[in-house]
DNA sequence: AAAAAATTGTGGTGTAACCCTACAGTTTCA
DNA sequence: TGAAACTGTAGGGTTACACCACAATTTTTT
């Protein structure tokens, strides 16, 4: 199928796939028209797609997507395997949320008092900024 | 003073500050030595790269930031604009939370059952891909 | 005083994951 | 037959810088 195809099936943009194709998380064969080539993508690549939109998902990057991509569509890797990538991408997540809640605290804190002064204390204070 | 100098209080790095002139958050006046001109900031730079780097912590992004740092080292806003502004910007950040306990959430799951039909499953019901 | 080192400037490339124009060949529809 | 729809390539834009390289200038060392 063309890429048109795909753009239909999963909601993903044009330039969304042909960037996947680049980064060689899918792969089409050259379908020639006259002087042009057409990708013509085969319905393992919804397979891959379905992958990448999960991963995406949950926060992992193409590049990390990319690493396991081929082993995760044919069925090469084990669950303790997966179970540890997970595990670790888990850790990355709530050094995130912390980060979030951290800032969140802050902004509550300002919030509750706008005053210039409360700003100030809070660059000298908190942040220790400059030194 | 120089940049150099200002890499040494802030603890920024020369590409950033450069970048931030660029972007219009501080200013420089040119200060001549032969066919050369090095950049002079006064000492109202360190207010303003204090108030950048407390937004680029509180999650502002350097748009933002400039869009207020004038006023904001002018003493021109109030603390009533001041609140609604941080207010805003806090259900961004719980947006931010909520989607990242999402994620956290489904990857728990996949964590406790790494099994491969777990994994299609959730491809099919949970993310509801392609339709 | 001459040589070496440190400091700045400009300019260009790379990052992440795409979006958004063009512009042109192809195919399909009316 | 002519227009509309669908592809392809190419190039620029986004965010917030990092990381060169090269050249001018100043400071330090010898």
């Amino acid at each position: 199928m063309l890429i048109g195809e795909l753009v239909k099936i999963t909601g993903m943009s044009k330039d969304g796939l042909r960037y996947y194709e680049e980064m060689g998380l899918i792969h089409s064969r050259p379908l020639k028209a006259g002087t042009r080539n057409y990708r013509d993508y085969d319905d393992t690549t919804l397979d891959r797609l379905g992958l990448i939109a999960l991963g995406k998902r949950m926060h992992f990057s193409l590049r990390d997507i990319a690493a396991v991509l081929d082993r995760l569509v044919s069925n090469q890797t084990t669950a303790e395997e997966r179970r540890g990538y997970i595990l670790a991408h888990i850790e990355e997540v709530d050094a995130k949320i912390a980060d979030l809640r951290d800032v969140k605290k802050q902004l509550l804190l300002f919030a509750e008092r706008p005053e210039k002064e409360v700003v100030d204390a809070h660059l000298k204070e908190i942040g220790k900024y400059f030194e």
